[in-house]
DNA sequence: TTGACAGGACACCGTTTGGTGTCTTATCAT
DNA sequence: ATGATAAGACACCAAACGGTGTCCTGTCAA
């Protein structure tokens, strides 16, 4: 269905903390340059640019290039695989969403 | 609340394909001890065993001694922050599911 | 009581991770 | 035309990861 050309396992990439960072604030806008999402960490632009690569791999981020700057936007889907996984497990922290477990299940279909 | 001594994120607990499957085979049975456990993946049981003290660390198991053998229980209350996490996002990637998240929003409280 | 089994505790190892710094190129503004 | 800015492409590094094998101890069964 969606694109499943992730090379990249998505637990993987939301295991770090910045990218999961990143992932945030990428959610709070349309695009955003390389340089203005380094400006919000402590580390190099070098560093944040593999973090957004990683992301890319799997597939939770694009890019494009515009003049001399590359802007970079989030793609929330793949995060559908985590959810799925997770909403199992719910069963076993409480008896009482179980209820809501269900109505999830029968929306995914 | 909750148990908040985890000295690991549960994120990077989770991102392992194997410790994933881990918790899938906690998930089928009250308990199980470490050889079984081993029994099923294609390592040895020094590594499995590895993998357990990570789950350990972020609070997803617990084990008790046995006789001669260590039981492992999968406690899963932890992955509730990562539910809480991803929820957020499903906003991203469909808008027919905003009603499910108020939902879940609500029963949070 | 002897042997087999369960597993903790290490030491060890190759690869990956998460960061750095530097060099170069392209682009924008003056 | 020149200088500053954005970022790709590397090389490099220490530490963590994911496995291995070995040794030792405790426990169960014959």
């Amino acid at each position: 269905m969606s694109e499943n050309n992730q090379l990249r396992d998505v637990f993987d990439a939301i295991a770090d903390p910045t990218r999961r960072q990143l992932i945030r604030l990428l959610a709070g806008a349309e695009e955003i340059p390389l340089h203005e999402l380094t400006a919000k960490f402590q580390m190099g632009r070098t560093a944040v640019s593999k973090h957004l690569t990683i992301l890319k791999e799997a597939g939770l981020v694009t890019d494009r290039k515009v003049g001399r700057e590359t802007r970079f936007r989030l793609n929330a889907s793949p995060l559908r695989e985590v959810q799925d996984w997770v909403v199992f497990y719910s069963n076993f922290w409480s008896t009482n969403l179980s209820r809501l477990n269900r109505l999830l299940e029968e929306e995914e279909e």
